[in-house]
DNA sequence: TTGAAAGCGCTAACAA
DNA sequence: TTGTTAGCGCTTTCAA
């Protein structure tokens, strides 16, 4: 692999010019710049990236921090993310963490190493105390969940009214009885998804029970199942569940139609995320749809306006229900 | 961020003997090593990943190239690659093509730029030629997917074999008209599967009907719903289905549901891959389980060998039918 | 055992 | 417009 030097011995001038060809900087004669970029041809020359990152200390490489990447929910986020990157001319690493601290360390201290330029995380349980640290001197964004009133600027949907919307709709139906599948409330979207829970029985003054809250320590479909299982064994059974995701609903689901009753008529069933697998599911799945390619594109739009020393404010989109037949018969 | 001539002048000693307790290389007293110790300590020194990166022109990151990461298949291979990886001291950059050769360009050039130190693709729509040529200087291995008779090491899994499995569990079951969804026959694993198809209609004297055999274009869900959606339209309906992929088998269960039809009994359905959704469907899918997460940990291995100079050699891992609900009601 | 110094490939400030 | 040169942070050879 040919070098700088090489190519400037090659086209008779000096390394600078070669640099400036390279980076269309200024005032190159045409006839310079056409000696360049022949001696580049011949010798098949591409510049060194590491050569000019150690120089400009920049690598426009974005790290992305997920969880899991087995949760569908991530996957049109990181498209939206990709998509805009590479639109600035970033690259984008994707790294999974499965929510191991040490294995979150070895990437977040890329951002200390120069490697990458930035950050955006997506991981619910990531250490806290070292992102806002870190946050201090580097750029860095949360997508979908943040920390209220924290330091770092986020992307995220109103999860309070989400969940109120998803389960009034039940309410609406006619359910009274209507178990919530949540995550650990040790997450914030499952606090707030918690809250318009809670809001929305109220406001139709319905009994909380505790009965028929469940946490989950993991978003698998195998949680969902195990969820199921336990809300089926209740005295008084739910005739409907409003699950946090998609994955525990579709898990719900599962569960339900294996004990041999039917959704909707038996038990309503409502997710959360509209990932693509929710259309496949028998009955289709209701859900909230999040907006998961837009938050990609606005989450990478904030860290690279962060990057080049803008502000950036904190951004809240809009979601949607989706009513299928997993409430609907 | 302090570097290394920093904490060299707080211990009072020069970068190199820095260097070499930061490499825990030879001979450094314990004391000298002491008041390094103490000055990267207090100065919080982290070594800078590219200065030592352009001077050893080793990276230990690998490139993982895969077409899309919504497709679940490709999950559970990035555990075992990710572990292997991290095992051994390297890490993973994962990088999502979306087979456009752009994109596959900006990532497969990384390698080139000394930014990884080799890569791992999956992608089998990459451009082989590119890929053979980088092959010459550079470690790459395939993964499931590869090039026969090719220069660049793989692992993957006997396709032709497994499906002619598929196909026989649904002959023994007394099917006569199977359908075969198929990606395009471009693909080296769709060929082979397809070998598999016609080998076990072949060795049960059933005619290979043209009309049911569908490709594909990609591998959604919705590919396997108009996939079966055609079928359906066939004068004589088939009784069976084998898709190349569970989420294309997924497609037309859904679609099978959908027009009223029962799954087995008018129509049984046998995928590929055994992704974890693939027991969520409503009945459970029959498929070839493919050993993903040692296939992942086999091509980390495979390369962090190829990088450190060994010799690699292609290797064929096992497979397994698993039979559920969508073929034994 | 330790230090001095060269150099990995590049960019950019300054000079011509 | 172009060239000279310092230097980004590190490792490693050679010499002491």
């Amino acid at each position: 692999m040919a070098n700088i030097q090489q190519v400037a011995q090659k086209a008779g001038v000096s390394v600078a010019t070669v640099s400036r060809v390279m980076n269309n900087s200024s005032s190159v004669t045409a006839s310079t710049r056409q000696k360049v970029e022949n001696a580049i041809k011949e010798l098949n020359y591409e510049p060194s990236v590491l050569g000019r990152n150690l120089r400009t200390s920049e690598s426009r490489l974005i790290l992305v921090l997920i969880p899991s990447i087995s949760n569908p929910f991530y996957t049109e986020i990181i498209n939206g993310i990709e998509d805009t990157s590479i639109k600035n001319g970033y690259n984008i690493l994707l790294c999974e963490t499965d929510s191991s601290v040490e294995r979150e360390n070895i990437y977040l201290n890329m951002i200390k190493n120069k490697l990458v330029d930035g950050a955006i995380s997506m991981d619910p349980a990531v250490n806290m105390e070292k992102l806002n640290q870190l946050a201090l001197d580097y750029p860095i964004i949360q997508c979908s969940e943040y920390e209220e009133g924290g330091i770092i600027p986020y992307v995220t949907i109103n999860n309070e009214l989400a969940a109120y919307q998803a389960v009034k709709h039940l309410i609406k139906l006619g359910h009274e009885r209507i178990a919530l599948v949540n995550s650990d409330e040790k997450f914030l979207y499952a606090r707030q998804r918690r809250q318009g829970y809670d809001r929305a029985l109220k406001e139709y003054h319905l009994p909380i029970r505790e009965e028929l809250i469940y946490h989950t320590d993991y978003l698998e479909f195998d949680y969902g199942i195990q969820a199921m299982r336990k809300l089926l064994e209740v005295q008084e059974k739910p005739t409907a569940v409003f699950a946090v995701s998609d994955t525990l609903a579709i898990g719900a689901l599962k569960e339900i139609n294996q004990s041999g009753l039917q959704v909707p008529n038996d038990i309503a069933v409502v997710g959360f995320d509209k990932i693509s697998f929710s259309n496949m599911t028998n009955p289709s799945l209701t859900t909230i749809s999040q907006p998961m390619y837009k938050m990609g594109c606005t989450a990478a739009t904030m860290l690279i306006n962060s990057v080049v020393g803008k502000k950036v404010e904190n951004i809240v989109l809009d979601h949607e229900l989706v009513i299928r037949d997993s409430t609907m018969g």
